[in-house]
DNA sequence: CTCCAGGTTCCGG
DNA sequence: CCGGAACATGGA
């Protein structure tokens, strides 16, 4: 299955190496990675997108090419710090991961730089995935813990571990938080080990459309506190979750993304300098 | 060697 | 509710 597809305002690079997904590998001249599991080859010339391995509703729906940026642009906030994030972000579109996937990677992720991140999900694919698709959760339930720490995962294991188990057992339900509001759907993931209210952002923008969800890291922490709130004494936790969810509004997530971006290129720029 | 990374959890004020 | 500390691993 090829296809090939025009489309204005997308820009695959920067979607695939934002840091919101990590397995795809650049390979001649595009990338190469899985969705669900399909092995899928992508390329963008010329604002044209060409693949292999998917028929186009499945490209269409990974790659989030319905959403309607200029519309999400428009309710972005204008502000010094936005508008370069816009300026350099555009194009940069929320996919729609695999929730378990996607649940499971940012699992491995606390406390990680996005290399080691894209590492740990590679080793696990090529350890336990077939034909080097992501671990089903039923495969990695079925681990011992020492199995996953061989992966490097660190005490992140015994989270992953629990979670795969959690989820096997039925304890808990991926597919009815989909149905969920987004403070209960929030909440259903803080009760498995190892996610906590950043995690569960992370899931709930990227694999359950949920536009609005603002996680706070540490690199977003310091644009908040550095460009938004440049000489507040103490800012809590909660203090900075409620402006961001008032301030960015509808589309957040969107927000919170290129913002993201934005401040790790900088960092990389400044390193290389 | 020291510092830090897309955090979470547990513990003491 | 809030601040601290522990937790594995690897790159700068």
């Amino acid at each position: 299955m090829t296809g090939e597809l025009r489309v204005p305002l997308f820009d695959l690079a920067l979607t695939l190496n934002c840091g919101q997904v990590f397995h795809w590998l650049p390979e001649a001249g595009g990338w190469r990675g899985h969705i669900g599991d399909a092995s899928i080859f992508i390329e963008q010339r010329d604002g044209r997108l060409r693949w292999a391995g998917a028929d186009d509703s499945t490209i269409r729906h990974y790659f989030a090419l319905d959403h309607p940026l200029e519309e999400i642009y428009a309710t972005f906030p204008s502000d010094p710090v936005m508008d370069a994030a816009l300026a350099q972000c555009r194009g940069l579109r929320i996919i729609r991961q695999p929730a378990w996937e996607c649940l499971a990677t940012f699992i491995t992720s606390s406390l990680k730089q996005v290399p080691h991140i894209a590492q740990i999900s590679h080793t696990l694919r090529r350890s336990f995935g077939k034909t080097h698709a992501y671990p089903a959760v039923e495969r990695i339930a079925a681990l011992d813990e020492a199995a996953l720490r061989a992966c490097k995962l660190g005490y992140r294991a015994k989270s992953l571990r629990l979670t795969a188990q959690a989820i096997a057992r039925g304890e808990i339900d991926l597919g009815a938080i989909r149905e969920m509001d987004d403070t209960a759907a929030r909440a259903e993931l803080c009760r498995l080990p190892g996610v906590g209210e950043k995690i569960a952002n992370c899931v709930l923008l990227f694999a359950y459309e949920r536009l609005r969800a603002f996680p706070i890291d540490v690199w977003i922490g310091r644009v908040l506190r550095e460009s938004y709130f440049p000489r507040a004494r103490k800012l809590t936790a909660a203090r900075l979750t409620k402006f961001s969810s008032r301030y960015f509004g509808p589309y957040g997530g969107y927000a919170q993304q290129y913002l993201f971006h934005a401040a790790r290129t900088a960092r990389r720029l400044r390193v290389e300098s």
